[in-house]
RNA sequence: GGCGCCGUAGCCAAGUGGUUAAGGCGGCGGUCUGCAAAACCGCUAUUCGCCGGUUCGACUCCGGCCGGCGCCUCCA
């Protein structure tokens, strides 16, 4: 068994082989901080982590770089238009650094709820002028760039490779170009290295060819491989950056180094509202602050791991509903796994062949769902096998070796693998009080019922109902659990 | 106009050239329970948008059609 993924360059699934044995290099598109993450990112980044988590799983060492964009890039295209960041800041009365940091950390609080695994480089943009200047000039010594009015183009004529990543033909470009041609290029196709600022520009560097910043495109090329070196693994990102980000990152890297940029290529698919596009322009983005506001951060991790990530996603609350009902499920078994082994009521013995042998059956399904260009959504479907196994194991006499394989099997697949386990984190000093208070009700309630006092011990239960704790009876005694936001 | 994707049960969603087309949600029936909840068991697509073709055999490959969508302009 050998982890295959989808490469946009190749349009096919390939073999998974990193360039230096059991060391992976990745690095994925970053969000420009100047609104809030919306579902879009959520999604994006979700299915990283995942392929992230997976990869240091099969014991690779992974390091992972994500940028954070906080060079105001044009509202419009490369070429005109404002500077998203600076007119966000004006908006907002704040200074343009402080708008982008206000945002990189609106960012990184959803991801974390989210459970998505830092990266290990957050490179700024803003940081790493020196790094894209050095790229600009190798390419203007090397002449696949020019300087025209103190600003520079990349020739993309002098780059015969142009299009192998999108599909693109160059003339068909040439003819199809929707946006006005700056007269300074000598290519409608070309693209910009490096802008002359404006006097009205606010965000604005020195440079060998004057005062400006940077071209979109030039960051990813200069961050990644000033931390990954000049060709890695993966270079991940959305399927709307494929043509023209990723395309001209190409183009310019290989062009400056003479080596292969990236080998593996890994584009996910974008998310929908009602089964429309959604996005920032056509004012539909649904930030995930307000999703998160109405559905718990795991439920919509799995929402997001339960469709491929190559395939679009389309939000509404019912799917969210339903991912909600499945997750709960899902949860209930992993706990009572967990109650089981504390009880102190299971008995020490050999775990059952048979159950054994079935979670290794259920975990080799896993890991070929993993394996083939991590399908997450198949892996969910196994994890409910497994459920359906351990609760069939939960109804009768388990032993604690038994517990024991469960438990550890959920930790590894379902918390490791794809972060959908809650975090056992220990609970504050005061509220540790309250599960044993609970248990005290609980007990007094059952007192009754063994006195058949039904009607007193429907008024416990009934009470506890209404302040928000739910009573289940089960054969191995009363469970409790906290009641649904509604 | 160019390039590309998708169409699988009421909903969400995997998947495969040939044994019974995953899984989740919902629904129905049952077991358990004082009642309930949860859990468990069973049922819920003779069929994979439509029409042709290739093949011994296609939902899976090819062609056409219908429908939805994306990129080609900032966007994860």
């Amino acid at each position: 068994m050998s982890l295959k993924v989808y490469n946009s360059l190749a349009r096919t699934k390939e073999d998974f082989i990193p360039l230096q044995r059991g060391y992976v290099g990745i690095y994925v598109c970053g969000p420009t901080v100047y609104s809030h993450p919306h579902v879009g990112h959520g999604k994006s980044y979700v299915s990283f982590d995942a392929m992230v988590r997976y990869l240091r799983y099969l014991k690779y060492k992974v390091r992972y770089v994500q940028n954070i964009t906080d060079v105001g890039h044009l509202t419009d295209n490369a070429d005109a238009g404002e500077d998203k960041i600076a007119k966000r800041a004006a908006l907002e009365r704040l200074e343009p650094m402080e708008l982008v940091e206000k945002y990189t950390r609106s960012y990184f609080e959803d991801m974390d709820q989210l459970g998505v695994v830092r990266p290990d480089i957050s490179p700024r943009a803003s940081g790493h002028l020196i790094e894209q200047m050095e790229i600009i000039k190798q390419l203007l010594a090397k002449g696949h760039a020019y300087e025209v009015n103190d600003s520079v183009y990349f020739a993309v004529r002098t780059w015969p490779e142009y299009g192998k990543l999108s599909g693109r033909d160059l003339e068909e470009l040439r003819e199809g170009t929707r946006i006005e041609v700056l007269p300074d290029k000598r290519d409608p196709v070309d693209f910009a290295l490096w802008k002359r600022a404006e006097p009205s520009h606010i965000l604005r560097w020195p440079s060998p060819w004057g005062v400006g910043f940077p071209g979109w495109h030039i960051e990813c090329s200069a961050m990644s491989m000033r931390y990954l070196g000049q060709t890695f693994d993966i270079h991940g990102g959305g399927l709307d950056n494929q043509f023209p980000h990723h395309e001209c990152e190409i183009a310019q890297s290989e062009a400056a180094t003479g080596q292969t940029f990236v080998r593996y290529w890994l584009h996910n698919n974008l998310v929908t509202i009602d089964g429309a596009k959604m996005g920032k322009s056509l004012g539909n983005a649904i930030t995930l602050k307000e999703v998160l506001g109405r559905f718990e951060a795991p439920v919509v991790r799995s929402f997001i791991l339960s469709s491929h990530y190559r395939s679009t996603l389309d939000f509404s609350d019912s799917a969210l509903e339903g991912a909600a009902r499945g997750l709960e499920r899902l949860w209930g078994t992993v706990q009572a796994v967990q109650e089981r082994l504390h009880s102190g009521a299971v008995a020490n013995g050999e775990a059952d062949e048979e159950f054994v042998a079935r979670l290794q059956a259920h975990k080799a399904r896993f890991l070929e769902q993993m394996d083939d260009d991590f399908n997450t959504a198949g892996a969910i479907g196994v994890l409910f096998d497994l459920t359906r196994d351990v609760n069939e194991l939960l109804q009768g006499e388990a032993t604690d070796q038994d517990l024991h394989s469960a438990d550890k099997l959920y930790r590894e697949l379902a918390g490791e693998v794809l972060g959908l386990l809650p975090e056992r984190g220990g609970p504050a000093q005061g509220e540790a009080l309250t599960p044993k208070l609970i248990q005290l009700l609980i007990d007094l309630r059952n007192e009754y019922r063994a006195a058949r006092d039904f009607k007193r011990s429907d008024t416990v239960r009934d009470k506890l109902a209404s302040i928000g704790v739910v009573l289940e009876d089960t054969a191995n005694g009363t469970r409790w659990k906290l009641a649904r936001q509604a």
